[in-house]
DNA sequence: TGCATCACATGCATTTACGCACGGCTCATG
DNA sequence: CATGAGCCGTGCGTAAATGCATGTGATGCA
């Protein structure tokens, strides 16, 4: 009746289905149609004959094989990642792929000319950048090096804090000129989402306080600060290498994350990986004044 | 986020030809031509950018990244097979497939009308008999149940010995006749591949043995005993319940491989399984004295 | 030295899997 | 009650994977 046999990559199938939910979202996460992900669930089904989902207008629901079958591919899973990082591990070729992931902004503020100096000096090396504030996993080997700023970096990665932070507060030349000039004046800022209120620093100093703006998105954040919405409180690095903006007269720094450098330990030996490292720690301790104070 | 990904049954590929050495007995192995084997081999290596063989007259010879996945893949085909084992566990129903394994002389001896009483019983069931000698991999779940005539049954399966069993030695009545009339006589022998001389309990009986042949399979032995080509060794059940063939006179039984019914942990409690059991265990404890005695 | 065998590559026909377009269903919203 | 957005099933044409047949080189044997 049943040959119980299951195809490898039709379990990969179920496993999006089970996390995603919907055939459209595991559909995309595979990159295939959800028409797809639909038969291959079908014929999973078919090979071990066990219902493995509750068709509803919601989505799919799994069963609880449909649960086993996801436990067993999750695993699989794994050791596929691990693979994958064993084997680009052991390269110690400078050719190919070599993924870097770092804030957007920290890239556009100095890491640009480092990308440079790395495409220059290893040509063969195909380097693919992801900027994003998101943490990727590592694991899965999203990228091959992070640049995070985060004062807990977690202890399943392994690296190095490339340098402290401080972080100030910035205006408009105007908006800065009109609160030295009177202190007691309302001060407009613009903040970021997990912000509840300006400094404590800044409103030592200018107590009247008005939050204009909260932004999910630091470059909208700046852009909103540069057109003199309000004044804003950054790391050191982007305020000084914003133009427009200034610091706020009489605000002293305050601590902020730290940056630091990650790898995977399967891969913090591997010949790009470590050439990338390289560039990086003589960089970070020659201009670390850019990133701790005014 | 779009990482590097192996098909993973190309990984299942790969690891058949690390495993098989050509592409002819990993194709065979998969069930699929070697033209397949050899285009995904040449896919994964593709996706992956690393040679994962050396193509050589006498076969593909496995590089060390064939080798670091093919580790990984066997990691993964374990998970396969845990899940079915899991999946099929837990299966409380009285349909489907159901495969035992058994010797197949004790099949024809004695098990068949057992089987019949099995598919009468649960007419939804649908039994797969595998009768063979060799020792399938319940692991794989290439049987759920295995009958197994050995003194030891190994610590990874769960299970209970059926019985004890007694050897014997038997020919046709004419040869056993002739030995009796004059115990001096040469009597000749067949043996097992495995022994090396006949028994000791008969030669000490009829010391003038002369081995006329040895064979590799016992259901070939035992037509070569009973065109009366000579006397044989084999467990009482069998001497029993061949016709054409009688114990030798003033020879006792000594002591032969138990017979132990086995499953995987996992299956142990599957009712399939065991309904089986409950079928099994009594008959053996009613019939014991067929194993045992002459 | 033929001749058979084994293991593999290649070209071609066929089967299979896939994406796309369409339609039905449900649910939230105006 | 109409409408649009999700989400899924089905049919159809196309693209990809597969099997089969054929050819090549290496090996073993009479």
């Amino acid at each position: 009746m049943h040959v119980m046999q299951v195809n490898w990559d039709d379990m990969r199938t179920v496993l999006a289905l089970v996390r995603a939910g919907t055939l459209a979202g595991a559909a995309e996460v595979l990159g295939v149609s959800y028409t797809t992900v639909s038969r291959r669930v079908q014929r999973a089904e078919g090979m071990l004959g066990h219902v493995l989902f509750e068709r509803h207008p919601e989505g799919y629901i799994p069963t609880a094989e449909a649960h086993d079958l996801a436990a067993a591919a999750k695993q699989m899973e794994q050791q596929e990642h691990q693979l994958l990082r064993q084997l680009a591990g052991q390269d110690q070729s400078l050719t190919g792929a070599f993924t870097l992931t770092a804030p957007e902004l920290l890239i556009q503020a100095h890491l640009a000319p480092l990308l440079l100096e790395f495409t220059n000096r290893y040509p063969e090396v195909e380097l693919r950048v992801k900027a994003t504030n998101d943490w990727l996993d590592l694991n899965r080997r999203e990228a091959d090096l992070a640049l995070r700023i985060s004062s807990d970096p977690g202890d399943t990665l392994v690296g190095r804090k490339l340098t402290t932070q401080r972080s100030g507060c910035f205006a408009t030349p105007e908006i800065a000129e009109r609160a030295a000039a009177d202190p007691m004046a309302v001060l407009d800022w613009v903040l970021f989402s997990e912000q509840s209120k300006p400094p404590e620093a800044a409103l030592s100093q200018y107590p009247n306080a008005r939050v204009r703006a909260r932004f999910d998105d630091m470059v909208a954040l700046v852009a909103a600060a540069r057109v003199g919405m309000g004044a804003l409180r950054m790391p050191v690095f982007l305020g000084r290498s914003t133009p427009g903006l200034v610091p706020l007269p009489q605000v002293a720094t305050t601590p902020y994350a730290p940056i630091w450098m990650l790898s995977h330990r399967d891969l913090q030996h591997a010949r790009k990986v470590a050439a990338f490292k390289d560039l990086l720690v003589p960089w970070f301790k020659q201009y670390a004044d850019l990133f701790t104070s005014l």
